[in-house]
DNA sequence: ATCGGTACCTGCACGC
DNA sequence: TGCGTGCAGGTACCGA
């Protein structure tokens, strides 16, 4: 679920309300989206103030009057804010609790394919990453195209680009025409201009309609987003095409799947 | 250095 | 009804 676009809209949702906050307690349950010594996770995190909350990538940075705490939310992630006092029933996917001097903030995951580490300095997972797609210049952009990579899997690459995922990936080529079995390499000035400027659209557009919500993602208020309601390609296998009417195809990159109009987006 | 395939974990839809 | 299979918003790691 949370591509940059959602990430963005859950870090607007819970920024200033833990901005300032101490956190009293925690307790985290899954040796996977915790993994290393979660004893002492909790002892590092425990009396640390919260400074500020923003975005890198698809990761959460939160800022600790000593540290850092990153937060990926992986496939199936949701920080959730309750802002009850006492510390509520945690569900069964419920893997993190943080007890903060002012409410609770919860971190689920039914899959736990998302991390919450804790690094003194800048989170080494963070440093690998590539340029925030909504910053890049089109001139760094076109120059990062010249490799042998079909174009799909390029966009998924976080090195590449920070944020991109399977939706707004599928939604960037369908936009810009550009099949997803492209060389990227090959792509012309002209094809990579659409390609930047369909990706800036679309995710700053996904961004304001609060991202989407295929499944059950929900900013930490709990509150959906809408821009599925503007897929044209993902999840739209056999529907009509919006440009051509020739059903929507699906076929498989990067092990992912792919769905594209085999008549609008040429190679 | 790059690229593609596999593994990690749980839930759900689907076909038999 | 129940069970096996495949697939799902992501990334790390391995071998070629």
């Amino acid at each position: 679920m949370p591509e940059l676009p959602e990430v963005e809209n859950v870090v607007r949702s819970v920024a200033a309300h833990l901005a300032g906050r101490r956190i009293i307690s925690t307790r985290f349950t899954s040796r996977f989206v915790t993994p290393g010594n979660r004893a002492k996770l909790t002892q590092r995190l425990a009396g640390r103030r919260i400074e500020s909350v923003r975005r890198r990538g698809k990761f959460i940075l939160i800022a600790l009057d000593q540290g850092t705490l990153t937060v990926h939310l992986g496939m199936t992630g949701k920080l959730l804010l309750e802002k009850a006092l006492t510390p509520g029933q945690a569900g069964e996917h419920t893997h993190g609790v943080f007890h903060l001097d002012d409410g609770m903030l919860l971190y689920h995951d039914p899959r736990q394919f998302g991390r919450i580490e804790f690094s003194e300095g800048a989170p080494p997972r963070v440093a690998r990453l590539g340029p925030e797609p909504l910053e890049i210049s089109f001139e760094e952009f076109r120059a990062r195209l010249r490799r042998k990579a079909r174009i799909k899997a390029l966009l998924l690459n976080q090195t590449f680009l920070a944020g991109l995922g399977n939706i707004y990936a599928d939604e960037s080529l369908f936009a810009a025409g550009i099949h997803p079995l492209t060389i990227a390499s090959k792509l012309t000035d002209t094809r990579a201009k659409k390609l930047y400027d369909a990706i800036q659209g679309i995710l700053t557009q996904a961004i304001q309609l609060g991202g989407s919500s295929i499944s059950d993602y929900v900013n930490a208020q709990g509150e959906r987003g809408w821009f599925q309601m503007e897929h044209r390609v993902y999840g739209r296998e056999g529907e009509p095409c919006a440009n051509c009417g020739r059903p929507i195809g699906k076929i498989l990159v990067a092990q992912r799947g792919t769905h594209y109009c085999a008549a609008c987006q040429k190679k």
